[in-house]
Parts: structure tokens; C-alpha cells; sequence
DNA sequence: TTATAAATGTTATATTATTACATAACGTTA
DNA sequence: TAACGTTATGTAATAATATAACATTTATAA
């Protein structure tokens, strides 16, 4: 179980419009659309985003300077973080496959390095944008 | 067998650059120290790095908006970039592994989208950081 | 209560990256 | 070689992303 946070108010909003929209947006996409609730400055959405971030409500997407709401909620996978990312229309899914999070849990490489996060993006075209 | 690309002159002098530092360098810090040798402007050097990364012969490390040369000189993989990155002193290699990138280049969710790219970026201590 | 940590508000500024437009060099083939 | 299309370059301006510094307030807990 996830451990329970109480988001402070601005964290909150913030979460809520991240999490309502369903997919990545961007820090001053958020700003944007939180002004009219007070919060006005970006310094603001960065702190809100790194607490975030941080208690894995929601994860940056590297590549694309965005952030996404967590879509396994139920579970604490904020450290080890796949992505699906199309090419073409930018849809971002998070993916859940445990098979996959264990072997890259459990990897190791030459130098001995043990790893305590990661983070995968794929890419590719999604089924919408290769049928087209 | 990797194609040969003919640098052009900005291309070489920044490729050179990044090759020989041997560590991840940022755009800014590039333009730095390639403004003697008549590099003005962002532009030129965001232009070199695009088509670097193109080609394979660098890559972005997407959590750190720095850019290293490809350490696997040898083989086209600008597809399936794996790093390694110290969360103290940042050092950062590219990790080149067999096992994983075969496993990476096959994964397939429950989306059945095939990806054509992917980047995973491991997080940790490196021995030294550890030891200390 | 009182201390401590966490969050907020505000202004300014730093860092990273792109747009727009003009010109030059390169590679191909007629 | 001449003409053409492609790639690379030069330059200025600006957009987009992110942080520093400092003052104040709110929440947590000893
Ligand atoms: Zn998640
Ligand atoms: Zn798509
Ligand atoms: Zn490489
Ligand atoms: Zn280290």
C-alpha cells in the first residue's frame, strides 16, 4: 500500500488537473490553467510538481518536459517507471507489466552498480496512428 | 556495420568536444568552449547536436538536458540507448548489454504497439560514491 | 506552547531551446 | 561546367523551461 499523503492546497490542485486531463502536460500549460485559482507565479507549479514527483502522484515524462499522473495508484512504482510513448500523436501510457519492472528491478551490469530507480521511455506509433 | 557519416564542420569540432571530455556536456557549456573557434550561437550548436543524435554518434541524456558521445562507436544502437547514472557525482556511461537490449527491443504490452526506440535511464551510486 | 518542518507568495533571473530569415557549401546529374 | 536540390551555416530575436533568494504563513509535533 501506498503511503497516504495530505496534499497541501496547491499540490492539490495541481494533482487534480494533472490527473483529470489523463495525459502529460506541462509546467506552463499548468500554470495556465491554475491562475484562476491563485496560483500565480511558476515557482508555485515547480514546488507543487516536485512534491509530487517525488510521493509518485504523478511522474515527468523526460523527453518531453511534461507530467503525468501516476496510473498505478494502488502501488509504489514512482522509482522504476516505464512509458509508451507514440511518435506521432504524443499519446503517453503508463506501462504496468511486472515481468518487466522485476527484470529491470533485478538488473545489473558489469561495473556492479545496483541501481535504485529507473526510468523507460519507449517509443513508437501507437495502433490509431499506424492504421492511418 | 554503421554508415559513414562525413561530419561537417560544426558537426566534427562539437562531436570532438563532447568525444573528448568523456562526459556528459550541456548545450550551453558547448557553446562555451567552441566560441573560439567561431561557434556564436546556440542555434549552430543545437543544429550539431540534433544531427549528432540523429546519426548516433551522441546521445541525450533526457534527465540531465546533457548530451554524451556514443560509447559504442561500433554498432548502431542510437535506437536503444540503456544508461548508467550516479546520482552524486553524475558520472554516466552508457551500458551496453546484450541480454537487455534484446529484451527491450522485443517488449511488447498489452497495447500490442511495436516500439522502434526506446531510452532507460538507471539511477544509483556509483563504487565510489558508495564507499564514501 | 514553542519549536521545527513544510508550504506559500513574490520578484527576479538563469537555463534550455526554437523561430524566422538570409546566405553559403555540397552533391548530383544534365 | 552549369543547374538544381539538399544540407549546412550565420545572425538576431524570442520562446519555453526551470531555479535562486528572501519573506511570510501554515501545519506538525514535542
Ligand atoms: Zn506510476
Ligand atoms: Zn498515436
Ligand atoms: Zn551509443
Ligand atoms: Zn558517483
Amino acid at each position: 500500500m501506498q503511503k497516504e499523503h495530505n496534499l497541501s492546497k496547491n499540490q492539490k490542485i495541481i494533482f487534480d488537473l494533472i490527473d483529470k486531463s489523463g495525459e502529460p502536460m506541462k509546467a506552463y500549460a499548468i500554470l495556465f490553467n491554475v491562475q484562476k485559482k491563485g496560483i500565480k507565479a511558476p515557482l508555485q507549479v515547480y514546488r507543487a510538481l516536485d512534491k509530487l514527483v517525488e510521493i509518485g502522484k504523478i511522474h515527468k515524462i523526460e523527453s518531453r518536459n511534461a507530467f503525468i499522473a501516476c496510473q498505478n495508484s494502488s502501488c509504489q512504482i514512482s522509482k522504476a517507471t516505464a512509458f509508451s510513448i507514440c511518435e506521432s500523436c504524443e499519446n503517453v501510457s503508463e506501462i504496468s507489466n511486472s515481468k518487466l519492472s522485476k527484470y529491470l528491478s533485478n538488473f545489473e551490469d558489469d561495473s556492479g552498480m545496483r541501481y535504485s530507480k529507473y526510468n523507460l521511455e519507449f517509443f513508437g506509433l501507437c495502433k490509431k496512428c499506424k492504421s492511418k
